[in-house]
DNA sequence: TTTGAAAGATGAATTGCATTCATTAGTCAA
DNA sequence: TTGACTAATGAATGCAATTCATCTTTCAAA
């Protein structure tokens, strides 16, 4: 039925150079269009191909975004395995919330195509995206048990729930950001959010407050061990 | 240039009649189909008029979707007049969440709808939805600065960024919900919020657990010490 | 060095929508 | 009754995504 007129055909490539070539073409036409702009069209010329071909190695044009989107979110879950080594439930609390913000930062579009289009379909429930998505916020999930099991946090609170108060609260901070409303600190949001779920689940209140009350303690104790054991206890 | 096989037209209504009902037309299919398969010929059926029409009305199919949005968030914003009848910093971030919640649970599609088409979308950052949702939000960050600004909470967070965790941790345990992921209990939630966030914003701790258990450790020290040492000490 | 599948690449045609606009038909004041 | 005003109409258009019959390359076997 369709008639050709036939040019030059792209060099042929094994199926992984080809898919490989299309998904960085479709990242670098998203990262300078926004991806509500893109066009297959786009994406093709970019990659040097045209249209139809994309349909040989991607389903649709949303099967190939998302794909695009796991490619980046893998590379990032690659970059950090900092938080085994840092101490302190409120640190790495910090520690996540900070990391999530810088990996915003870098890639405002793609992060923006991630919570917009991947996070709510019910079509891509099953794949590779929510797997991410889930060990992403696993590791608050498994601070927040380890703090309560060692009885440093409450178990008054659902460890899932402090965790969706962490991701949340940078998801919403960051949308000003994705609308083009200003810019943010990450030190300050992280530390904000760090802070407040800390002292909110903490059992031993941080404030100077007990501190006080523990010091003075101390001393009474002091006072009548040193009154047991003489002049000479320190 | 058209030529046209007239038929039986509509009714004539006043603007504001026709206007309408191609909402509650728009309203009606979208929380039958959910709004991401809604088409335009299915509200001009449902409104028995005919596509064409909507035009004269709406600027564009997304203009009527937003329009639905809104009314139905001013519906929201009008029932509830309660928080100032409420005492207690706790109280109110409570009552606020659970409010949220319920506008959730109640209404889903439209809920997806706000939050995937409504929020991030650029080209709608100056309509009424984004006053609708700043008043929306406003309550809490007014809550949070009345309790800094009594001394009943740090000064050490931005208030700000208590509101978007109170409003993050919302969104993001509704993600799951609107997703289809099971339901979930406003109490539940709406409870946790409000005490992560008073304990960890509140200057005086709100249990007296900690301060009453270092008090009567002390107490038991000091009696031991006190049965060594012999009768003589205070 | 041919040759002939097999598989990749092509782009014209198709599809599925939203959107436009020339035309038709109610409505109502004069 | 009329005519002018304006709402309603739906055929035509526009714009992307998607399909598929056809063309090209490649490469192993003869």
């Amino acid at each position: 039925m369709a008639k050709m007129t036939p040019r030059k055909q792209a060099s042929r490539l094994s199926i992984d150079d080809r898919t490989a070539d299309i998904l960085a073409a479709a990242r670098e036409v998203i990262s300078v269009k926004g991806y509500e702009n893109v066009l297959v069209a786009d994406i093709a010329r970019q990659a040097g191909i045209v249209e139809g071909t994309i349909y040989r190695y991607f389903e649709n044009k949303r099967d190939l975004l998302v794909k695009v989107a796991e490619v980046w979110f893998n590379e990032q879950l690659a970059v950090d395995s900092q938080l085994p080594m840092i101490h302190g439930t409120q640190n790495k609390l910090r520690h996540i919330a900070a990391r999530t913000l810088q990996i915003i930062k870098s890639e405002p579009v793609l992060s923006r195509f991630m919570l917009m289009e991947l996070r709510p379909d019910p079509n891509y429930r099953s794949t590779a995206f929510f797997e991410m998505n889930r060990r992403f916020t696993r590791e608050t999930l498994q601070v927040c048990k380890d703090a309560i099991a060692s009885g440093e946090f409450h178990a008054d609170v659902s460890p899932a729930l402090v965790r969706d108060m962490l991701h949340g609260c940078i998801e919403h901070r960051t949308w000003a950001f994705l609308r083009g409303e200003g810019d943010f600190s990450i030190d300050e949001i992280s530390d904000g959010i760090a802070t407040v779920v800390y002292r909110g689940m903490a059992t031993q209140p941080a404030s100077t407050d007990n501190a006080a009350r523990i010091d003075a303690a101390v001393a009474r104790l002091e006072a009548v061990a040193t009154r047991l054991g003489g002049p000479s206890a320190a």
